[in-house]
DNA sequence: CCTGATTGTGCACACGTGTGCATTCAACGA
DNA sequence: TCGTTGAATGCACACGTGTGCACAATCAGG
C-alpha cells in the first residue's frame, strides 16, 4: 500500500465504476504515486525505464491527470477566460477563432465568459477568478478599475484587446485605428469626392471614436478651404442593419447627400452599401464611395469587393496571447499600451 | 482556533499577499468553516442572522468560492464541454451564440474545444474528461464510439448536434432534414424551373446529404416523367468561396445549365449567387432560382433575400441545454433521436 | 423538572494532485 | 572496506472546499 493516509485494508473496491486515479496506476506498475505524478509530467528525474512502463500502465487503465486536482494544487489552472459579448461582431468572431486556436495550441483552454450587459462585467470577471484562471482577455466592454486590484493581488495578467480600459496592471493592445483614419481620408481626399461623412454607431464605441477624429483632423485643412463638406452620420446599431437604415436615412437624396461615406467598420459599410445600391438605386463608387474598417471575410465577397483598412485578427491574437505567456511566465511587464500596424486594402468601393 | 488540520499560532499570516480563503471568513465572522461553505451556499439550515452575517464579511473580505477546490470536492464541475471546429461557418456561430448564453444562464460555463483535425476529436474529448466537465455538447465531427464508454462510466452527458454520431450514451439532435429537402424540392417544382441541381461539398457531410437525398425522393416522380432533369453539384469548401467557384463552374451557360438549385447551406448559396449575378451576369431568380439551408442572418440582407429553410439556431440551443440539463440531474434518458421542426422562408430567389 | 423534538453549528474526513525533503541504492575512488 | 557522490524514488504535507454525523441549545408538552 502506497497511499499516503489511506487506511490500509479497504483499498478502492468498495464503489463498483470509481474514476481511476493516480494511486491506481502507482499499485498496478509497483511504484508510489510520486512516481506516477513525475512521469505524467515528463520529469527529467525519473528513469527512463519506469516512466515508459508507467505510462504504459497508465494508458492501459485509461487514466488521464485529474485537471481540476491538478489546478487546485497549484493554485492556478491552465484555463484563460475570455470576456466577450455574444458571437455577432464578424471581426471579433474571427479574432476569437484564432485566438481560441492559438490559446489551445500554447496549452491553455479557454473560458468564455458572455457579458450581454455591460455594467454586469465586474462581476463576470470576480467570477472569472473562482476558476483559478492563469489570464484573461478582455474583447468586450472595460472592466471597472477596482477589479484590477483582485487580479493584480493574484498575479493573474489581464490584456483588453481594442479597448479603451485603463486597467491597472493590464496591457492594453489596439490596432492603429489613428493611422487607419488617415489612411480612409487621404483616400478620399483622392478620390475627388466633395461631400465626405463617417458613420458610426450612436454614442459610438473607443475604436470607431478615435477612427473618427483621426480622419476629422487629417482632411481638416481642405475643409477649412470650404472645398469639401463633412457631416457626422449615426446609425442606431453597429451591425449591418445599422448600417442599412442610415442608408436609407441619409442618402434619400437632397443636397447636401454624402458622395463618400468613411464607415466605423466593415460590418455597417455592407449594410449602408446594400440600401444605397438596392433601396436608393445608387451606383458605389460612381455615385458613392464607401471605404469600411477591419477586412472581415465578407468585405472581400465578389457581392462587396469593399475597400478598407485592414487589421489582422491573427496578428492580434498572436501579440494577445504571447503578451499573456510572458506574464503567466513571470515576466514583470509594465503597463503597455500596444499598437498593431494597419493595412490599406482597396477594392472596387472607391 | 477552527481550522481542521492547522497548527494553532501560526494562521495564514506568514505570507502577505494570501488570497482569501473560507477559513479567514470564518475566524472574522467568528463562525466555523463549514458554516461559511453553508452560507455561501444559501442552505436552509443556517439561520437568517448568521448567513447575513457570514455573507456580509465575505464581500467585506473580498471572498469568492474556489470553484476548482469545490469541482474537487464534488468531484464534478460546472463547465461543460464545448467541441466545435473553428468560428467560420455562420450558422454554427449562431448555434454557439445562443448555446453559450444558455448555459452561463443556467448557472454552467461553458470550456471551448476547438478541434481542426478530426481524428484528433477522440483525445480531445478525452482531454475534456479532465477537467471534470458536467457535460458536453459536439457540434463538429463524429466522436469515435470507444471514447462513449469514458463517458458513460463517469455518467457525464454528451449531445451531438447536427451530426450523424452514434455514440451510445448520448443524445443525437437533428434539426428535420428530410422535411427541409422536400420543402425545397415542393417550392422548386411549383416554381416551373426544369433542370433542378443540388449543391453540396465535396464528399458531403451528413446533414448536407440527408437533405439531398430528401430533395432527390420527392423530385423523383416528376423526373420519371421526363418533364425534368436533375444534376448533382458539387464544390471543394462548404462556405462562400465554395458556393462562388461552383457557381463560375456550373452557371458558365451551355444546354444542360440548371436554372434552379437547392444549396446544402445558405453560405454556399451566398457565394453562388455572387457568381451568378456579378460575374455571369444572371438574374437571380429569374434565369437561377436559389434556395439555402439555415437562414443564417446574411440570408435576410439586402443583397441576398435568400429564400431558404430556417433552422432556429435558439431553440436548438435550447433543445441541447434542456437535455444536457436533465441528464446532470440524473434523469436516466434511453439514447434518443430528437428532431428539430423546419420552416420554410420564401424571399426573393425563387 | 424531565423527555423528546427541532433547530443551528462544529468536527473531521475526503476529494486527487504536486513537490520539498529524506531515503535508498548502486557505482566509484581511495 | 569505507566514505562519497549521484541518481532514482518514496513519504508526508498542503491546496480549499462540501458534507455526514455529532453535539449543543432551545422549546413544547407532560
Amino acid at each position: 500500500m502506497s497511499g499516503d493516509r489511506q487506511k490500509p485494508g479497504n483499498g478502492a473496491k468498495k464503489k463498483a465504476h470509481q474514476v481511476v486515479t493516480s494511486a491506481d496506476v502507482a499499485r498496478e506498475a509497483g511504484v508510489s504515486r510520486s512516481t506516477v505524478s513525475r512521469c505524467m509530467a515528463d520529469d527529467e528525474r525519473i528513469s527512463e525505464a519506469t516512466r515508459k512502463r508507467v505510462q504504459e500502465t497508465a494508458a492501459q487503465l485509461g487514466y488521464h491527470v485529474n485537471k481540476i486536482a491538478s489546478s487546485m494544487n497549484r493554485r492556478k489552472s491552465d484555463l484563460i477566460g475570455l470576456v466577450t459579448s455574444g458571437l455577432t461582431d464578424p471581426f471579433r468572431i474571427e479574432f476569437l477563432d484564432c485566438l481560441i486556436s492559438q490559446i489551445q495550441q500554447s496549452g491553455y483552454r479557454p473560458l468564455v465568459i458572455d457579458v450581454s450587459d455591460p455594467d454586469q462585467m465586474g462581476i463576470s470577471m470576480l467570477n472569472l477568478l473562482q476558476y483559478q484562471v492563469a489570464g484573461v482577455v478582455v474583447t468586450s466592454g472595460s472592466p471597472s478599475p477596482e477589479v484590477g486590484i483582485h487580479y493584480l493581488k493574484r498575479n493573474v495578467p489581464v490584456v483588453l484587446v481594442n479597448r479603451a480600459g485603463r486597467l491597472e496592471g493590464a496591457d492594453v493592445i489596439n490596432c492603429d485605428n489613428v493611422h487607419g483614419g488617415e489612411l480612409a481620408a487621404d483616400m478620399l481626399l483622392k478620390s475627388g469626392k466633395k461631400r465626405l461623412g463617417f458613420l458610426n454607431v450612436r454614442g459610438g464605441t473607443y475604436s470607431g471614436n478615435v477612427r473618427g477624429e483621426a480622419f476629422v483632423s487629417r482632411i481638416a485643412p481642405r475643409l477649412a478651404d470650404g472645398k469639401i463638406s463633412f457631416t457626422s452620420l449615426v446609425c442606431d446599431s453597429a451591425d449591418y442593419d445599422g448600417g442599412f437604415h442610415a442608408g436609407l436615412k441619409y442618402l434619400a437624396g437632397g443636397e447636401n447627400t454624402p458622395d463618400a461615406i468613411f464607415c466605423a467598420k466593415d460590418h455597417i459599410a455592407l449594410g449602408l452599401m446594400d440600401a444605397a445600391r438596392f433601396e436608393l438605386g445608387l451606383k458605389v463608387p460612381g455615385d458613392l464611395a464607401v471605404i469600411g474598417f477591419d477586412d472581415i471575410a465578407a468585405a472581400r465577397q465578389g457581392a462587396y469587393q469593399l475597400t478598407t483598412v485592414r487589421q489582422r485578427a491573427d496578428q492580434l491574437a498572436e501579440m494577445t496571447v504571447e503578451r499573456l505567456r510572458r506574464r503567466i511566465g513571470g515576466d514583470e511587464l509594465g503597463d503597455e499600451r500596444l499598437v498593431l500596424p494597419v493595412e490599406f486594402i482597396r477594392r472596387q468601393t472607391v
